[in-house]
DNA sequence: TTCGCTTGCACAATCGATGGTGCAGAAACT
DNA sequence: AGTTTCTGCACCATCGATTGTGCAAGCGAA
């Protein structure tokens, strides 16, 4: 009855078991049976054996036969960091719903490897693929598009494809006010001590950096040329630039912005060692928001991009026939310190 | 030429052009034509022209062909924690030195989804499957294993095939032993100003429990029954827990152990919104490390899991023929307050 | 009784790649 | 020259599911 170390049970094993052929078997178990006129005894019995018999759909053959697959891709730049994990937390939420299979990747900012990353994932016939935070996203989209591969770009714009991104001058805006009037009119901030830590050429940098330059001249009346210190998005060079930093003035300025979690982490490694009265003057804005973050010993005002509303709107425009790109702003929300907000993990039950 | 909107080349493509047969292409493209003598002209021919057609290989062909698919998984309870996505970065790397294609999904710690993403995974052929923190690793097993399919439990132990845990009860019993050192002598920690948060029934929370009640008794002397309050791994059913002690004693702890930084995230919701000199008296212990955590604003002692260590283990061990179910043990680190880490991002290049 | 429609299903091609087998023609050997 | 041994490749079945098409049996109507 039971088929111990056998191998899976196919169309084929039930046709031979049901007596009736491997399309009336294969129509039973794919839901299309009503539409091709099978008696309903006959499904009964087919889906019975199946049951019986553990019955999987090979899913390659089928992605093989129909040309797609059931597989949704979202491509990270890293998985190890709450923003971006949490785009991958919502998303998966988002492509179960949807009754296809979430697969989740990462390429590691390199242009390279992202065109690698999206020729593997196209070989495997994915329905749909999310490129967020791409070095190259037009680079990507050179790639999907030959090969009719529905792609949208998230939380870095392309020129090629749709796109949804944060409102980065916006956020930045506000995180550079937000900083600034912390100090308010008793002891104000002066020009040259507050900095932007982090970024690269990207276009959120940029966008944040020209935001930052704006804000800040707008309401403490200059910034220095060199009040803006690009570190990439990494937490050692981040260092490096704190320690350069440290080094040339004997101390930190008494504000940062720095412009994301990971640039944080290279803050974190700063405070590593060093006494922690050290930093009690400091106040901090932080483009991006990470829970633990929010609760450091100093003021940390944080920048909470809205991932969900990101990816549903990502969502709506991948189904959509393509038109010309264009790039869709989602406002993020500034996070006051010591906030501990609410995840897509408070969406899944648990038990005590 | 080229074709433009042309669905993709295959090796029937290729054959037409070369003038050679679909499978001698097949074999040029997939490396195997000098076992199969073909000559090096014709492999130079087909490989300019899958070079010049932009042939890619159709993997799930491939795959139903060869019943592999050159995909390795990764089931994770979920992304957004630190712990689970050090655990995706790390094996992703391992993965892609391995040249296949790593694939990261979440099952939300439901055993029901476990089975069913583990199906979803076998009927697309995956070639192994890393199972990590199932809440119900055997029946993950008695899915994979009448699939053939190669798995291992990494982080909770299952009884069915191997796996690979942090220790738990060392690493407990370590984080216990700090916390209470952390008081010294002059003012010795009472059994009542110690409690455990969090966890639930699972391997990995009844040994830590073990150890922080077999720790607390030997240095303290007593722990009382009450001293341990599962509260799942829930932000918000750990709130209420804190909540509830508050009510009861009017105040804090002075000392806590807490399961797991999703559980750490519960606390941070009890901060919110209160006083910061609430908690100045505070010492935590916290299984698990996140970077951010170790820098609040009260000594927070850490358990930082040997990630790169188990991934590794596992990866020897899933290649080898299947013997008799053992559990390794891998010895997490204590880490003290206040420090930052390098992690799996340290490895990846960047520009600043 | 015969025509025509419906019901219920089987047949067979197809998706793209793989790999066992077989077979010409060339080269080597007797 | 005849036989054996290589070379170099083509042929074809196969993986499992899908889907357009065809067709026999059943049934009602004329």
């Amino acid at each position: 009855m039971d088929q111990r170390v056998k191998k899976k049970a196919t169309i084929y094993d039930l046709s031979v078991l049901s007596g009736s052929s491997p399309s009336t078997v294969s129509a039973v178990l794919n839901g299309t049976w009503r539409k091709r006129r099978i008696k309903e005894s006959t499904a009964e019995t087919i889906l019975g054996l199946a049951e019986r018999h553990q019955y999987t759909t090979n899913l390659q053959a089928r992605g093989l036969r129909r040309s797609r697959s059931g597989l949704v891709g979202l491509m990270l730049p890293v998985h190890d960091n709450r923003y971006f994990s949490s785009m991958a937390q919502t998303f998966e939420g988002h492509v179960r719903s949807r009754g296809q299979c979430p697969v989740v990747v990462s390429a590691s900012r390199d242009p390279e490897e992202e065109r690698r990353t999206a020729e593997t994932l196209i070989s495997y016939s994915i329905d749909q693929l999310f490129i967020v935070g791409a070095t190259d996203p037009d680079g990507v989209h050179e790639i999907c598009e030959p090969a009719g591969l529905k792609h949208i770009n998230i939380d870095l714009p392309g020129a090629k494809a749709h796109s949804v991104i944060s409102d980065n001058y916006e956020g930045a805006r506000m995180l550079t006010e937000a900083i600034i009037r912390h100090f308010g009119n008793d002891d104000p901030l002066r020009p040259d001590e507050l900095f932007l830590f982090g970024g690269r050429n990207d276009h959120a940098s940029r966008e944040r950096i020209a935001a930052f330059h704006a804000t800040k001249k707008a309401l403490v009346g200059a910034d220095p040329d060199d009040g803006v210190q690009s570190s990439g998005y990494s937490p050692d060079i981040t260092l490096r630039a704190f320690e350069a930093l440290y080094q040339r003035d004997g101390k930190l300025p008494r504000a940062l912005f720095i412009n994301s979690s990971i640039n944080m982490e290279g803050l974190l490694r700063f405070m590593a060692g060093r006494p922690a009265e050290m930093f009690s003057e400091l106040v901090v804005g932080c483009y991006d928001y990470d829970p633990f973050g929010s609760f450091l010993p100093f003021p940390v005002i944080m920048v909470r991009q809205n991932v969900e509303a990101m990816i549903t709107k990502a969502f709506e425009l991948i189904d959509e026939p393509t038109t010309t790109p264009q790039t869709f702003l989602i406002t993020p929300e500034l996070i006051q310190p010591r906030s501990a907000l609410k995840g897509p993990l408070d969406t899944l039950k648990d038990v005590a």
